[in-house]
DNA sequence: GCCAACGTTGGC
DNA sequence: GCCAACGTTGGC
């Protein structure tokens, strides 16, 4: 099983928001770059992701979600009136993928930015990496187990 | 509000 | 193919 993270603005759309949708499930749409696409395109059903809350206070990993179905075409690519539309993209061949995601467990205590910064073990994590704005990025299970103790649940998220 | 880092676009 | 200009992200 692989682990991810995903960014979203709480503003926008919180991990609070994501339990409340309907069957605690959303798709992922509106991912506009190709490495993060990517890594959407290699995601598996089952795997874990860390939800993390950007240009928030505080910014913070704050739960955990599943992936329930991998990649497909993002609906919003098509839409004319969509601010994801994308007038490239053919049905034949779409440019643009999404995943569904579920809400599986909140953290008992959101780990913050500022101190995934300072944790042992977390140097290389694409997240801290300076100037790093992808919203969808690998983490690797090391890194998994150690933010999943930070946030007092279990690695497997049971 | 500022600005560094990054991806994309377009002129050449 | 290069690279400057631009728009966006996102921490601070």
């Amino acid at each position: 099983m692989n682990h991810w993270l995903l960014k979203s603005e709480p503003s926008v759309f919180s991990f609070s928001d994501l339990q409340r949708a309907p069957e605690s499930t959303t798709s992922w749409e509106g991912v506009r770059n190709y490495a993060a696409r990517n890594f959407l395109r290699a995601m598996k059903r089952g795997d874990l992701a860390f939800f993390y809350h950007s240009n928030a206070e505080p910014n913070a990993i704050v739960g955990i979600a599943e992936i329930v179905r991998e990649a497909y075409p993002d609906a919003t690519q098509f839409q004319k009136r969509s601010e994801y539309y994308d007038a490239r993209s053919k049905r034949e061949e779409p440019l643009w993928s999404t995943v569904d995601v579920r809400a599986r467990e909140p953290f008992a205590r959101p780990v913050t930015l500022a101190e995934l910064r300072v944790t042992a073990g977390l140097e290389k994590m694409e997240l801290l990496r300076k100037g790093s704005r992808l919203s969808v990025t690998p983490v690797t299970a090391d890194e998994w187990k150690i933010v999943c103790t930070l946030g007092g649940v279990s690695a497997s998220a049971d």
